[in-house]
Order: structure tokens, then C-alpha cells, then sequence
DNA sequence: TTCTAATTATCAAGCGTTTGACAGTCGCCA
DNA sequence: TGGCGACTGTCAAACGCTTGATAATTAGAA
């Protein structure tokens, strides 16, 4: 009966759960993310496509498969995403020239320049946000946030 | 002449892009949710329902429509959501005393059960990331975090 | 060499979400 | 009292991604 009491006793799920650290951090990359989206939509990018541009033109040559792993995607996800940026002549497939079943991404030259466009888009947008957090707010910022990744990465 | 030279003038886009603040921030939400969608797995339930859930007990009888705004969705992926949680028990729709047409969101005894299972995992989740960061660290995480949020809405 | 294991890419099907459109309901104001 | 506007909830279709399964290709071991 204690026990039953005990297990039963008006213990309500905290409240403060909307306080946490993790919570701000989800409300924080909604935020950010659905500005950059609407800054990208005049120039027909998605934040998709930008981040696969972006992730190509870093390391050109990349395959389809280590892409997907990077970008916390399958894939189909990439495969389907190139395949658009391809039809419009931003991005080509090449023969990798050892595995001839693997292919290369590379950007064309369009593909270079709607990146530089889309670019200085989202350097507006973090220039916007860590105006208001200054120098070392920023440089605090993404320290705290790379730890935070690191450390959940490794749970 | 020059001014085709400077415009072609090699002007790579830049690569410390993956340093900026905004990127860092979506790799440490991207690695949470993946810890907690792990975490949550076992119990049978997604982080969707989770963040759901949570928010119908911070503010009981809160209408789909209201929801959706404040998670950032459209009605019909919380209707999606609803309708499956009150087909397990959890949460059940209630009419509305004034306004007849719209349904008040509450969650059922069942559903607070689940909900506090889900949020002892989410709890530990957290507390894992925050010991790596010290109770400093996280007041202002969180509080850089907030500014960030505030700032992009109001862009 | 031959065979196994690992990796890549792709196809088909299922699931969840968004987009677009529509009907029901209430508040407000003429 | 009647009508306009705003909001809520729902249906249908399209889109994007995931899951599951399969074929192609290469590296390494027996």
C-alpha cells in the first residue's frame, strides 16, 4: 500500500522540461534553419541542396555513399538530391577512376557560381546572428556547441 | 576586360564555411536527436511524440492548429500524430466548451505514464550533456542559445 | 586463382509530411 | 439580423525520405 502510494503520489512530469539545454538547442536550429530556407527560396535552393554543395565543393570527388553518412542521411536521400542538382546542370557524376561502379561528385562551373550565391546568403545569416552574440559569444558559442555534438556523439 | 577578370578571379567560395557558428549548431542537434531517437527507441516511442506530448502536458487543452505553430509543423502532421497516440491511449481529443468545431488536446493517465517514462530517458540524455559541460558551461549554453533563437525569428 | 566479405549504387514499397483545397464554426461589425 | 473575415479541422494528391532487397565491383584471404 506504501509502495502503491509512493508510485501514485502526484508526480507530475517536470515542468522545466522546456528549460533544458537540449530543448533551446532544437528551438535554436528551428530557427535558424527555417530563416536560411527563407532566404534560400528566391534563388530556388533548398538548405538541402546547399549543404550538398557545400559538402562537395569541400571535398571534391566525394561518393554518393560516404556523402550520405556525413550528412546523417541514406543513400537514396543523396542519390535523389543529385540527381535534381544534376538535371540542372549543377553537379555531375564521374567515373571513379579505380572503381568504376563508384562515382565521383564534382560541381560544375553553374554549380560554383549558384554556390557562391547561395553562400553569401548563409554568411548574411550567421553574420546577422553572431552580430548580436559579438566576438567571443560566437567563439563560445561554438566551442560549447562542439563539445555538445562530440559528447552525444560518443554516448 | 577588368572587370571580367575580377569577376572570374578565382574566387572560390569560402571553405571555413563548415567553422561557422550555424553549422555547429546543426551537427549538435542533428548528434542529440539521434541520441535521444535512440534512447526513445525502446520504449516504442519517437521524439515527435515526445516533444507532442510534452507540450500537451505543459499547456492541457491546447488545440491542433495552436500546436503546429508552436512546433514549427503543419496541422496535419499533428492531427497524423494525435490520431495515432489516442489510438494507443495516451492523449485524447476533447470538445472544445466554447468553440464547438475545435478539440482540446489532454493527455489520458496512460499517457502521463508514458510520458514520464519517455521524459526519465530524455532527462539522462540531458544530464549526460550537461556534465560534460559543468553547471556554467550550461547556464550559458543556454542562454547563447535563446539569443540565437530570438534573434533569427525576428529577422 | 578462387571465393568470401565489404562497399557502392539502384530499384520497389511504405511511411510521414507538405501543399492545396474545402467545409464548419465563431466573433465582429454594419 | 445578416454577412464578412479569421480560424480550425479534414480530405486528396504530391513529394521526400526510409526501409528492405538486389546487382555490380573491388580488396583480401584461403
Amino acid at each position: 500500500m506504501l509502495l502503491h502510494v509512493t508510485r501514485n503520489d502526484e508526480d507530475p512530469v517536470a515542468l522545466d522540461a522546456l528549460d533544458r539545454v537540449t530543448w533551446a538547442l532544437r528551438r535554436a536550429e528551428l530557427a535558424v534553419l527555417a530563416l536560411k530556407e527563407q532566404r534560400l527560396r528566391p534563388l530556388g535552393m533548398a538548405a538541402a541542396h546547399y549543404t550538398l554543395m557545400m559538402s562537395v565543393h569541400a571535398e571534391p570527388g566525394l561518393a554518393g555513399a560516404e556523402l550520405a553518412r556525413r550528412l546523417n542521411v541514406t543513400p537514396q536521400a543523396i542519390a535523389s538530391l543529385v540527381t535534381r542538382l544534376e538535371g540542372r546542370g549543377l553537379l555531375e557524376r564521374r567515373e571513379h577512376p579505380r572503381h568504376r561502379h563508384v562515382q565521383e561528385l564534382h560541381l560544375t562551373p553553374a554549380g560554383r557560381e549558384a554556390l557562391r550565391a547561395a553562400d553569401a546568403v548563409i554568411a548574411d545569416v550567421e553574420r546577422h546572428v553572431t552580430d548580436d552574440l559579438g566576438s567571443d559569444g560566437t567563439t563560445e558559442l561554438r566551442a560549447l556547441l562542439n563539445r555538445v555534438a562530440k559528447r552525444a556523439r560518443e554516448a
